[in-house]
DNA sequence: GCAAAGTTTCGCTGTTGAACGAAACGTATC
DNA sequence: GATACGTTTCGTTCAACAGCGAAACTTTGC
């Protein structure tokens, strides 16, 4: 044991070293959406240096935390994968149960809805999940999640485009794990998928800022008709 | 958003702090499987000092990651809550995707079966909890997870002890991520119930050292008959 | 009560690394 | 080609903190 073991705490204090810094812990949560940025829009977001920020990007890239792709005298950064999304989510999400930090009027919004890395999470995406799940259209097996037939109807009767909808039969999601509801909603390919359909039939917008995901009246009306019950909206 | 953007960055730069320091990690992963031991023998699996562990033990209480119990001139630490310990599975177990660390072969063990704060981890676990969804064991809802009454005469039947078994139908398990398998397996009070029974039971027993569980002979050849399927013995 | 054991507090030293400005580099624009 | 822009590299300064030994405190055992 004293092998892995000791293999394992370095492990460990590297990736929380990685995150110990309130610059770094910043460009992260910038990406957690799943969008790519340049080093200068992170530097910004950061609230350091150009230089600063340079330095804490090729930790993170060297790390393995982050990718990035370049373009011209841009350098986009984006996080490295849903993987080091789903570790973000684990540990930044205002939770309830620890001790340290409680959500703040702020994180509303965020809990109730937001985009984990480019899937639905936060109450909503919970809520969904559970409701496919309750009325047989969402299936869990041991390679993942998958949409039934009659799930795909139902989509497309509560009003997804056809075509958009019908792709989701191919894809399989995968459980995603909702830190601050300690229950699962539907991640991987499907998830993503369903996500973006929503939100290209105006179920869903974007936020101006930040990872929140704002439910349309219309669309809770529509995710209403396919059993999709939320708490009424708090202050 | 600034706002709880700000905040969030501290809250996750302060937890990150906290693990990364590898005494602090290696007493973190110490008391994973959900043990809670006394200061000094946390500081000689640390490797350090007992001046060094006790600043340290005091940072992770102050930081809500740990509780202590004092028992005359012994203190006794233990980690503060299961979502500590999902905390740490996730962060410092040998992953695949993340490129940082690779699994080495110590590892083995303990990816196929562990101790998860006090339930059953690892591919068993795993395979064991979509082995009771396929055959209609257990059922998710979105209160959690229910074991069903055919289910514990399913368990009953395999060998596991009536009484104890019996007392698994008033509990509640929560689905718990296994971070190395990207699935779910049963946590929660069901969890540490239905594992406590497979222990009691002979099926599995703790490793010498270490959160690695092992399974008998016999244990495999009861849950096989369970419907649970895992890969045949590697290395 | 006195010695021993377990633990924490205090004071000190040494190392690590975050931050910035200046300068260098590569790419786009005119 | 000259200039502006985005980014990285270099060198420096400064604060944070891990580690240890010594001492203090508390509980146990004789």
């Amino acid at each position: 044991m004293s092998d892995s073991a000791s293999a394992n705490r370095y492990q460990l204090a590297e990736l929380g070293a990685l995150l110990a810094e309130p610059a770094r812990a910043a460009m992260l949560l910038a990406l957690a959406d799943g969008t790519a940025r340049p080093a200068g829009e992170l530097a910004h977001a950061a609230g350091v240096g150009a230089a600063t920020a340079s330095a804490h990007l090729k930790r993170l890239l060297e790390g393995g935390l982050l990718g990035v792709h370049v373009q011209g005298r841009h350098r986009y950064y984006r996080l490295a994968s849903d993987e080091v999304a789903a570790l973000l989510e684990a540990m930044a999400m205002p939770r309830m149960a620890l001790p340290l930090p409680r959500p703040a009027g702020a994180d509303l919004a965020l809990r109730r809805a937001r985009s984990c890395y480019r899937h639905l999470a936060g109450e909503l995406g919970v809520a969904m999940c559970d409701a496919l799940l309750e009325r047989g259209y969402l299936h869990t097996q041991s390679a993942g999640l998958q949409l039934l037939p009659v799930g795909v109807e139902a989509l497309i009767h509560a009003g997804l485009e056809e075509t958009h909808a019908e792709k989701l039969l191919r894809l399989s999601g995968r459980g995603c794990l909702d830190w601050t509801e300690r229950r699962l909603h539907v991640g991987g390919p499907l998830g993503v998928a369903m996500t973006t359909a929503m939100l290209d039939a105006g179920w869903l917008r974007r936020a101006s800022s930040g990872r929140a995901l704002v439910p349309s009246a219309d669309g809770l009306r529509r995710l209403g008709s396919l059993g999709v019950r939320i708490d009424p909206q708090r202050s």
